[in-house]
DNA sequence: GTCTATAAGAGGATAGAC
DNA sequence: GTCTATCCTCTTATAGAC
């Protein structure tokens, strides 16, 4: 279940309904075998009603969309702003934790960015570019910090570091979503581990 | 573009057609997006002649969905009872080179594997679990005669390692799949060395 | 084998009352 | 805000002629 205001939970009952019921059907059946008239019934409302809080099919869907991302940007976000102190592995754990939390979320995401629906193609590709590289951004900045926290024996570029650690953290959400199942924490270490030396090994050569 | 026997082609041509139209649509766009007049008009045919060769919309991906699997198990086949002599390495090399040419393939099950649909869910359940176990049962055999052919100075469980392999080789062809492109001969040779030497070092401690 | 014609229903969306 | 009633379009699938 994906993360709401409580104050805007109590503000309208119907909308947060709305949302949680089709968020589920858009993750579960996907965007086209997904009907109005089936999320009103399980919100018990008529779909005349839906359509005072959305103006269609399309903007529901977008507006779920750009939550998802946000609610990821604004954890990543609290990071960088936090007073813990910054290293790739406390990154990395913290990550984890995150995606084991929130795999649905993930599950959403790669459903419409592999398989995009021709109908609303364009405006989803627009927002995904927008909001991976406000993704990027504050990645980048956060490794920054912890490239400059550390006084590593190892030199990194941080570009090229980035796009191997998204890499190896792409391919376990991976397994996340398509295993139902949470690494623990000693498979999480082992991983980093691997990781790690194989990534300073190569940059050594 | 997926492989048809030349003889088959040439007995029915409209078959075919709307076979390849078919399989490109329910690939990109889907299955419930897919509709028989969009297919129909490509073929230049009217909806009821594609009733003639097909008796529904699920009969007609439920066949594209088979021949995929079938075609994969047939080169596996094909492989173990080649003349090559048979190593790891080599089942590895040749699988990748299938996996590249029939990207595409494995982006139709992939789709349909991570995000059923529901009309014909457990019908596509079956059939994965009968050509999965298929497929596990011809590469076993072909590790089993790759661990007798060399003499290896490491002594490896088969059924562990073969979980590992396949957890390697998805990986890639995700990548493949979302990338879009193929790996080159070098990064593969990397990519196997790290596997190789990742996998030799765990099972010695 | 391929066609015309059409049944039967599902889906997105709106008008206007309360 | 929520309802009833309804419009219009799209979709799978069939009947029956050629």
């Amino acid at each position: 279940m994906y993360g709401r205001l409580w104050m805007k939970k109590m503000i309208n009952e119907t909308n947060d309904k709305i949302r949680y019921t089709s968020y589920k059907f858009f993750l579960e059946k996907g965007y086209e075998a997904t009907n109005i008239r089936d999320i009103c019934k399980m919100v018990n409302i008529k779909p005349s009603s839906l359509y005072f809080y959305y103006k269609s099919k399309q903007e529901l869907f977008l507006s779920l969309y750009d939550e998802i991302w946000s609610q990821k940007i604004e954890f990543f976000k609290k990071i960088e702003d936090g007073n813990h102190e910054l290293s790739y592995k406390y990154l990395y754990t913290m990550s984890i934790e995150y995606y084991s939390k929130n795999i649905l979320n993930e599950k959403f995401l790669l459903r419409y960015h592999l398989f995009p629906v021709e109908e609303i193609a364009t405006l989803i590709n627009d927002r995904f570019n927008f909001w991976n590289n406000e993704e990027n951004i504050i990645l980048l900045d956060i490794l920054k910090k912890c490239s400059n926290t550390i006084n590593s024996e190892v030199s990194i570029n941080l570009n090229d570091f980035y796009q191997q650690y998204k890499n190896f953290l792409n391919h376990q959400i991976i397994d996340m979503i398509s295993n139902s199942i949470k690494p623990n924490l000693l498979e999480q270490e082992k991983l980093w581990i691997k990781f790690w030396n194989t990534y300073v090994l190569s940059i050594q050569n």
